[in-house]
DNA sequence: AAGTAGCCCAACCGCGAATGG
DNA sequence: CCCATTCGCGGTTGGGCTACT
């Protein structure tokens, strides 16, 4: 037995809403209010929605003061410092942002905030660790494709470690091997000859390296490491070495060209998992290390004097009763 | 001009929390 | 305390629009 639904869905219109729609939604509730119930309102308003459904274009679209249109500097920065401090609490980052929506401030960070942090912040990131050993420049002549050599491994794990990174290569795949010590979250910052940043690579413990698996979502994936099921062995110092067998890739997306999903197919790497994707995203797997940056990178300047009010999520904004 | 890929955002979904009987 | 209902949130999806080839 799954979950009850809400409401009957038969009898309900879903997709976008009409402007006469809008308009029905909105005199009611100027008029009545909501009543304390979504759910009953629709009747009463005279709509074929979802309760839920009229929640949420009021609070998302309809409702007085709200703002549309480019983020500022001065929100990015709010943004940013409360995603290092609170994470994707985008209701109370809502709550701070006057005419903002938690859907709009997602939004806004999900397609491009995200990315205007990880391109500022990791091709300045000062190093964690030293860099330690450099992969080898690799052309395979017998595809297409060129890859890129990777000049930069940052890490989080002790320096005494001593973590490295290689590569070999066989006619067609770009091995990958990485050894990294164990340690209970490791973070590993890979980037290119040019310092552009490739991937962030996380490992949870050092039996799993579920996180590392993926590319950056869209189709222009930059960096692919890894299968289902990396091999590993423990060494006998605590260490860990991880192999990812023979589909790990690490791609140069300036070469690459357009490559498309049946590309990577034909690179062996199971991308379709349960959810249609190429496994996860290394922006997405790297939500810790974006928070890590910004805090140290960010939150030490002027945005701080913005601050003062997140800190105590006990008091976690006065919901936003003015709007009935 | 047509087809393809990427971006963006409104809307949906499902879960946990809150509330009330 | 328990259970049913509703709310609110965060993650995800789908489709329209634009840019590119």
């Amino acid at each position: 037995m799954g979950r009850a639904p809400c409401c009957d869905k038969a009898n309900v219109k879903k997709g976008p809403w009409s402007p006469e729609e809008d308009e029905k939604l909105k005199d009611y509730i100027q008029t009545h209010g909501t009543g304390g119930n979504w759910i009953a309102l629709p009747q009463k308003a005279g709509l074929r929605r979802c309760g839920k459904s009229c929640r949420l274009r009021w609070l998302n679209y309809l409702r007085p003061n709200i703002k549309h249109g480019e983020f500022s500097d001065d929100e990015d920065k709010v943004i940013c410092a409360l995603f290092a401090s609170i994470g994707s609490r985008w209701s109370i980052m809502a709550a701070q942002l006057p005419g903002r929506t938690d859907n709009d401030i997602k939004n806004y960070w999900n397609t491009k905030l995200k990315k205007k942090m990880m391109m500022n912040n990791l091709t300045s990131i000062p190093e964690i660790r030293k860099p330690t050993h450099h992969l080898q420049p690799y052309n395979n002549s017998s595809t297409n494709y060129s890859y890129p050599s990777l000049s930069n491994f940052h890490t989080n794990a002790p320096l005494s470690s001593s973590p490295y990174i290689y590569s070999t290569h066989t006619s067609r795949y770009h091995h990958q091997t990485l050894s990294i010590p164990s340690s209970p979250t490791t973070t590993a910052v890979v980037s290119d000859h040019h310092n552009q940043h490739l991937a962030v690579l996380q490992s949870q413990d050092h039996g799993h390296l579920g996180n590392l698996g993926g590319g950056v979502k869209d189709r222009s994936t930059l960096v692919m490491f890894g299968g289902d099921q990396p091999s590993s062995s423990s060494n006998s110092d605590g260490s860990c070495q991880y192999e990812y067998g023979s589909i790990g890739h690490v791609y140069d997306h300036n070469n690459m060209g357009n490559m498309r999903s049946d590309s990577y197919k034909e690179f062996g790497v199971n991308l379709f998992k349960d959810k249609g994707y190429y496994g996860d995203s290394s922006l997405d797997s790297s939500l810790e290390e974006i928070k890590q940056l910004i805090s140290t990178n960010l939150c030490s300047s002027n945005i701080d004097n913005n601050l003062n009010f997140f800190v105590d999520e006990t008091k976690e904004v006065e919901k936003v009763n003015m709007y009935y």
